[in-house]
DNA sequence: GTCTATAAATCGATAGAC
DNA sequence: GTCTATCGATTTATAGAC
């Protein structure tokens, strides 16, 4: 609360960034259940006290932790939800989000998790990152929509917002085969994502213009 | 081991039947650290001691639990490995897998929970899984390599597998999706798989059978 | 095979000296 | 803010009566 002393400042943003850097390598390492705070205690070289000082529980914890792992992580990335007309090829879209490193191991794969953990479903943790992941899937709407054509667009409201769940389901599919130590050549797939949907809008917005084929 | 008595047998057959049923939906609701032996006795009716009679410890619990399931599923879905070029159309695949209740509340979400987890690495469990996992990779790829041309099969001997992978891919990627409370029209999105991979087929024949394009 | 009782370890979280 | 010590609950797993 009081921030009189500089130095005492510093010290506490110098302790939670500890904290959460532990917090988040053992999350990516063992999920929501088995980091504990004796184990962030440990790595992060401060005792079980003070993580509860800094935070008010485990929960609200790895709430913020997620919140902080993908604030870095759009900087990192050099992107922000307001830069204009960000449209980068999406084989290099897909290349970059399933090859960086950093994302691999950073909040991706614990979001998953309490993604997919039913009994988190009130867990503020979770709550964040199911926010995120809208944010994200409304920022690829908008990629789509400023991809396709305007009358194919006219024709079909929803397809911007298919071809961007579908973008994102393939990309959370290859972060788990990439977990389940399936091999992959990402740069192989990435390509064949971006040519297959290329094709498919090819050929909605082909029928749109001429009308259904004869069968 | 002695099978002396069938009333007894039977009664085991029933006692491990109970355990195992308790166990998934537990496990489906609540991922593997959430799922402790108490709760899989007090939903079974089972006590504790019963538990560990009938399986060694909690990683062979969930070890057969996932083998017992993987059986079950492909029996319910009419599904038999050595069944003779089972190729239904991939549209009515990904639909089948997608919106099948007993595939959603059932093993898979526990399989990619343990997938994700590192911690899990050595847990018989989490390698039971991954190799069904891999069978399942290796059918679709065969189911693939019938419906691929003989001349773009021999020009691309990987294109049969990496269908097979981007396919896993977007189902997994569904079924997060699903998990994480999208909206998701099923029917619309596996058709646009269908097409959109039946688009990216045709154009590589295309490229094979001609020659690349004049750029 | 079923069930009770409990061991041994660990969990999240707190109190209070410094 | 840091740190020790610990509470009460819960964990996996076992011992042994029935």
């Amino acid at each position: 609360m009081a921030k009189r002393a500089g130095v005492q400042h510093r010290q506490t943003e110098e302790s939670r960034r500890r904290i959460l850097e532990a917090t988040l390598e053992l999350a990516a390492e063992r999920g929501y259940e088995g980091t504990t705070i004796a184990l962030v205690s440990k790595r992060s070289g401060l005792p079980s006290g003070s993580v509860y000082h800094h935070f008010e529980n485990k929960d609200n914890l790895f709430a913020e932790l997620i919140e902080q792992s993908f604030e870095d992580w759009m900087r990192r990335a050099g992107l922000h939800e307001s830069s204009p007309r960000r449209r980068a090829a999406l084989a290099d879209f897909m290349h970059d989000r399933l090859a960086a490193d950093d994302f691999h191991h950073g909040f991706w794969r614990l979001g998953l998790l309490l993604s997919l953990e039913r009994r988190m479903v009130d867990s503020a943790a979770r709550q964040r990152f199911l926010a995120i992941r809208t944010r994200m899937l409304d920022t690829l709407t908008t990629c789509w929509e400023d991809a396709l054509p305007g009358d194919v667009l006219a024709h079909d409201d929803g397809l911007a917002r298919r071809l961007a769940q579908f973008t994102m389901a393939t990309s959370d599919g290859a972060f788990i085969a990439v977990a389940a130590g399936d091999e992959w050549d990402f740069r192989e797939l990435s390509c064949m994502l971006a040519d297959a949907l290329h094709q498919h809008v090819a050929r909605v917005t082909q029928t749109v213009r001429q009308g259904p084929e004869p069968a």
